[in-house]
DNA sequence: AAAATAAGTCAATATGACTGACGTAAATTT
DNA sequence: AAATTTACGTCAGTCATATTGACTTATTTT
């Protein structure tokens, strides 16, 4: 049984996860604060639905902190153009910044691991993470890693 | 960049987790409860000075999980047969198998993973994860992994 | 016109974490 | 032998993130 994987992955989500901790602690920002960031940095005019399937938590978790990155100016909403239901979701300058900064630093933290790596080994990595996934998910989550 | 295994991490994570805690619901347990069940389990004899390193919460954060883990009869403790300040513990019969049976699962989903990748990728699996633990703290967990 | 959808909101609750302080027993240091 | 340190437990209060379930509004679809 690979108990060495299991246990690893509790250690690394947790360090990987602390690096942006200490820079949203200044922004009074948590880690929920940062998933919608990130997500809405990457997929510009992405909806509120989107975000809920995305991050697979109910709209009055995601009320909060989507509120308050609004109200902060981090994250800008407009009406949908064809459907005027729809909130279409973008970060602004300050959101944008704040988002590349601590992705900036999470990939950091990965470039390092991989150069210590044979050649390959980024592949590797992205399909075992992959291989990971809920596989009536994968489909779903390729096509929002794709125009990345 | 490799934003693509940032995103990746957060949804293999996601789904890593998942399977526990359908489970853990059953018993009334949370994520905390199974992290102090598997790190006892793996590691008999564990105090409880070691346990709060592992998992880096604080003495009151553990209190209740642990004290409930021991009120309901998974976990044992006993005085350190050197040091009599410390409580040692263990799992009881009942622990055990809540904790194998988790262990199980979680097995699996990385059995399936590996399955449909080429050989070798367990290792390189194992080393990216490895090398993404904060590099002062890895000989700890490279320790407590290793009598695994 | 009726039904469905996207989004927002209200109230109440649970879980897992935190800080800071204090107490006790046992071991170690001075 | 006395003082200090260590291991553990506990009290009180707080915070962040999540939950369920119900209800409203605006808009689109049927």
């Amino acid at each position: 049984m690979p108990i060495d994987l299991i246990e690893l992955l509790f250690f690394a989500y947790r360090d990987f996860t602390s690096d942006p901790d200490t820079i949203l602690a200044e922004f009074g920002f948590g880690r929920a604060h940062h998933r919608v960031l990130h997500f809405v940095s990457r997929n510009p005019g992405l909806r509120v639905t989107d975000l809920l399937g995305i991050l697979r938590i109910t709209k009055q978790s995601l009320a909060r902190v989507l509120k308050q990155l609004i109200d902060e100016g981090y994250i800008l909403q407009e009406p949908g153009p064809v459907d005027r239901r729809e909130r279409l979701l973008t970060t602004t300058a300050l959101g944008q910044d704040l988002a590349e900064r601590l992705t900036r630093l999470q990939a950091r933290r990965i470039q390092r691991a991989l150069a210590a790596m044979p050649e390959g080994s980024h592949e590797i990595a992205r399909q075992f993470l992959y291989h990971m996934i809920d596989p009536d998910q994968r489909g779903d989550v390729a096509r929002l890693i794709e125009h990345s």
